[in-house]
DNA sequence: GAGAATCAAGAAAACCTTTACTGTAGCTTC
DNA sequence: GAAGCTACAGTAAAGGTTTTCTTGATTCTC
């Protein structure tokens, strides 16, 4: 029937072949119920025959509705992200929508040319995952209708929700395990600064140290970049400095994972020498070695948060009861990278206590 | 002038605004040159005043373009995906492009919905990065005069090019290398064979092996799925058996990443007792503990060569002179998981060769 | 058995652009 | 000074669908 290399058929091919008008083609594929049976019965053959599907950009175009939703992140290539963005895109595939990825790269620029894109695109929503987000980006998008949620976002705009991190929560749980293990020196490697999120950990952190009783000074957080090169650079000069600290907490995990590198570098190990704590618990964080201390935000927690929250928003037309703010936790999850300070006494009991605890592989949402 | 909440303005509102008709308009906005220049002016005066962006459904549907281009991946939580992925996009957004990006994890049925999602929005040309596609999508796809690039498809196909990936190169090149160091018993981990690249691999390994006088016998080969937890559960078998390799060649790098840990596990040390060899040579193996020994296929050169040849088909109206297919080379790198064989006299030797080895740390493309 | 009510299917408008075509004004050229 | 060009702006068709409205047929009601 198809000859073998035809362009794709269209709306009117179909009615022509099953011998009915178009309308009747759009109500058969759009399962409008008021089409006799045997008439569908003909369309549907019809449209197996010739393959059609339908032309999505006609169909947005007099619907209105484009069936994409907009997925911004920061770094494609950290592995928090494929994490989010598959969880993400299976259950908006699932809800019939296609998504849109931009990556910022922590560049404004990107930024603003993403939001373009994706407005021009017509997306129906936006999901912000970058942890920090141009305020005049956030009210363009609320101007023009477009739901959004974004991370950490101000809470007063229209369409606008915000996914709330508790990043103290899980920050607190960590400092309080250093601290019961008797670390007092702890150090903080932070993201970049200008990035809101990462300024946010940093002060956590802060706070989490005075908690247990420990006024951080200026050289116990240095700046790194969320990358693993960052966190390589971090440590290092961390080393260089007179006194090192016995442990090390890391805005995410693939600086921390930078700091298992420069660490295994100097001949030092892990935990015996230096505890690292990471941030994220990323898949791989359970594959290192030794596996990574860390504290687990869940991507996928956090994309279904932002999924649900626009679907919500594009479903109640123009209800406002959606939810403007949701809390994501945050929590510690203790594996083999956290142990006693070096030179104390327990540290034959480490053995004991930190390497004993089991190692469940999580396995993540498929 | 815009208010605060308004619905995106269309070509209409500018040419009234700018007291032209919408063709000028039209003109204007596509940059062609037959405009008076003080016509033009006053349009991009109402084309900013209005904050006009034009909407690309529309657009799409009388040129029969969409601007988008599709690009298929095995498993975006597999770091290699990510970073291929970044340098596509990139690329294609400089050449006006979106993408529109689906995973199959392996799975046909998945594969086949994606390529459906596609070409429902028709996107201009299909990037196949998966390493084993259905032949009938392939067809398909040629019917419906889509340009394909594919890894590793046949090239018998209308507007399908192939990207023939060396696997040969590369694994011969680990195999002479673990040759050299002494080794004999080396142990296989493959991916899923039921993907035809893993498959292809797979068959590479033999006859490297065989060109280095060694017949491979079915137990040293073990099937894993391209996942950490694969490479983990492979490595685990392999420790049960009676002999135990001293060396492991991974199908790809998280296969690797799995072994290393499940090495870890047993207390074992890399390289001293077993030598690891990945493949893919994503980012994170120079990160690993110790940094694997990888082999190189590149990401960037992957995406780059598929982008152009698809660039290339669409350009050339239907100039069939494009290259039906290209290339990809592998080549072995050498860090700190391969060493001589566990009781070799020249053990002590190794911190002196491959410890020695400088960890370039390769900046990717950003 | 006639008029009203119901129902399904077709005709046509609408969605927003691009682009081929049309028209007009100002030049050139003889 | 008129015929023919050129240059540019505007008109209208086209693109593939959804959806409203219309029409025609059937069933129901009295």
């Amino acid at each position: 029937m198809a000859q073998p290399s035809s362009l794709p058929a269209d709306i009117r091919a179909v009615a022509h072949r099953a011998r009915v008008s178009i309308a009747t083609v759009s109500r058969v594929v759009n399962q409008v119920s008021t089409v006799d049976p045997k008439l569908a019965e003909r369309v549907k053959r019809a449209v197996q025959e010739l393959r059609y599907t339908p032309n999505t950009q006609a169909r947005g175009l007099v619907s209105g509705r484009s069936r994409m939703i907009g997925l911004i992140v920061s770094q494609i290539t950290n592995p928090f992200f494929p994490e989010l963005i598959q969880s993400f895109e299976d259950k908006a595939v699932r809800c019939g929508y296609e998504i849109l990825i931009g990556s910022t790269n922590y560049s404004t620029e990107r930024m603003t040319q993403c939001v373009r894109r994706m407005v021009e695109r017509k997306v129906e929503g936006v999901a912000v995952m970058t942890f920090g987000m141009d305020e005049d980006l956030l009210r363009e998008l609320s101007r023009l209708r477009i739901p959004v949620v974004s991370v950490g976002a101000a809470q007063n705009l229209d369409r606008v929700t915000s996914l709330a991190v508790d990043y103290g929560q899980g920050i607190d749980e960590a400092v309080q395990h250093l601290a019961a293990l008797g670390h007092r020196k702890i150090c903080f490697i932070a993201g970049p600064l200008k990035v809101r999120s990462a300024k946010l950990r940093e002060m956590a952190f802060i706070a989490a140290m005075e908690r247990i009783g420990v006024k951080c000074s200026d050289d116990s957080i240095l700046e790194g970049d969320h990358t693993m090169e960052g966190g390589l650079a971090a440590a290092e000069r961390m080393f260089q400095r007179k006194q090192i600290p016995t442990a090390v907490l890391c805005s995410n995990d693939m600086t921390a994972i930078g700091v298992l590198h420069a660490v295994s570098d100097r001949g030092m190990q892990v935990p015996r020498d230096i505890s690292i704590i990471g941030f994220d618990d990323i898949h791989m964080a359970q594959f290192t070695v030794p596996p990574l201390t860390s504290i687990r935000m869940s991507g996928s927690d956090l994309s279904t948060a932002a999924l649900d929250s626009l679907l919500a928003t594009l479903a109640g037309s123009s209800a406002d009861s959606a939810k403007r703010q949701i809390r994501i936790p945050t929590r510690l999850v203790v594996r083999q990278t956290s142990g006693y300070p070096r030179g104390t006494s327990n540290t034959a009991g480490l053995a004991a206590t930190a390497r004993k605890v089991p190692v469940k592989r999580v396995k993540r949402d498929a």
